[in-house]
DNA sequence: GCCCGGTCGCTTACGTTGTAAACGGATCAC
DNA sequence: GTGATCCGTTTACAACGTAAGCGACCGGGC
């Protein structure tokens, strides 16, 4: 199908060795018998980037691992829970991405580029999991989509201090930078899905009622390639560097409150 | 409960007169009888914005509109059909804003500015609801949440060709300023239901057990009242108009193709 | 050896869900 | 009057989440 384009998207599975393999969820031939909480949520995420998550009801997970489906409710308190692991096993994939590192090593700036490009690369692998990530409730105000961890709030919040981050400078970037992984993530998976081209209608009218009438949309209709093209990654790209750029203004305004630095960044 | 406060946040609801009432939905004491596709969108989202989305199913808002399940099939195909009636129904409030216009009239800064705010004011008006906004996938790249209307799309792209942008400008910033939106709200919204004091536990121990142990998360614990401030209003603000001034230097830019930008991206 | 408490998946059962299909009573045109 | 049309109800069914109890295994103490 595609093979590895030079340019490729670095985040997209195919450009990689597989998705940090972090969960590897099923020896696929081996093991059959042990049920388990990893294998369950293990096999949920599966499920869903396979089927969607409307098709995930707890009879077909059951018996998607070839059980039914009241034995899953040993190791899962119910189906609300269970999909809070799901979130829970995604994100933690995170731990296990050699790209993305809990300390900063080499700069904040690095710190955020490799964190934000992890979870981009999760939101590509998993795209009908991903809105799950954002749509969850949070535990608590702090803990927001899509990073959902304490310890990554932690360690996000202790690399900013570490940067030279007032703590009132640390929370707002924690906040700028979750509102546009958040944006950004969900829009480009939300597209993943989305036809173009009719594609097969099964019959019927030839070709027209082709959703609405576009005719009263005459801008959308000439710019409909433009629109329709697939510039995620590139601008992806761009608004991170541009945050980046901005807290960077931030910081070094609040390191020295009093007179300015003429020259930012 | 909240009196106006003079520093009110102007899109919160208690800001204002009201939600802009595009839907007045059910003139509440009369009409009882005639069931209309506008009267059960109007009660479902009523319904969520009072019992949460999941409380909502077919049953439950037939009765509430003192009517069988059964009798909302004839206005409405489905339940999923139903959703993306509600979704367009909220959108469509903006048509009903007398603050935000369709057509750019003092210049695309403020049209932009009115728009965001406008929407921000849906979000917050339907916490309930937004999540739905922002999930449901969309018919076609170019109709993105949380917009979801061909009409603003073209809209906005209008606004954004008069104004100067050069046609991958404008979509460009369309995609900026959708991610933008999405990001920002969910996100504002999806903290509103968050309990940050244990509030009332019924029994049990007297305080442990607080979800979590917090004592690996220091920087968390520390920062926890910062964190837990809602600076939604201001963070808003200031993106959006960081947003804005980034648009501005794309416009200028393209505008003067050649020569020009010794800053390459 | 045997027994025995524990673990684990299965079976059965119940109330609720979305929705297809048939039904009946108004209301209307003629 | 008389049929057609509208519109809410009734009945029915498969699928859902999950409570409760069952039985087949298991490893350890006597």
């Amino acid at each position: 199908m595609t093979e590895p384009d030079p340019r490729a998207d670095p985040d997209s599975p195919e450009g990689r060795g597989g998705t940090a393999a972090a969960i590897p969820a099923a020896p696929p031939g081996a093991g059959r018998s042990g049920l388990d909480r990893r294998r369950i949520l293990g096999a949920a995420i599966e499920f869903i980037d396979a089927n969607g998550l409307n098709a995930l009801t707890m009879r077909r997970l059951g018996s998607y691992l070839g059980v039914e489906a009241m034995a899953l409710y040993r190791y899962v308190p119910g189906r609300e829970q269970l999909l809070d692991g799901v979130v829970e096993s995604v994100i933690d994939e995170l731990y296990g991405d050699p790209d993305v590192h809990l300390g900063v090593s080499h700069g904040w700036q690095d710190y955020l580029q490799r964190l934000a490009h992890g979870v981009r690369r999760i939101a590509l692998a998993h795209p009908e999991v991903f809105p799950l990530v954002a749509t969850r409730p949070p535990a608590a105000p702090w803990v927001r989509p899509p990073l959902r961890s304490l310890r990554w709030v932690e360690s996000f919040l202790e690399a900013m201090l570490d940067s030279g981050f007032t703590e009132e400078a640390a929370v707002a970037a924690y906040r700028a930078y979750s509102s546009f992984l958040l944006g950004h993530l969900l829009l480009e998976v939300s597209q993943k899905g989305v036809k173009i081209s009719p594609e097969d209608q099964p019959e019927g009218v030839p070709d027209a009622a082709e959703s609405t009438d576009l005719r009263n949309y005459p801008t959308v209709v000439r710019l409909e390639s433009l629109l329709s093209l697939d510039e995620s990654a590139a601008e992806f790209e761009e608004a991170l560097e541009n945050l980046l750029g901005r807290l960077e203004a931030v910081r070094q305004e609040s390191r020295s409150p009093r007179r300015g630095d003429p020259r930012p960044s």
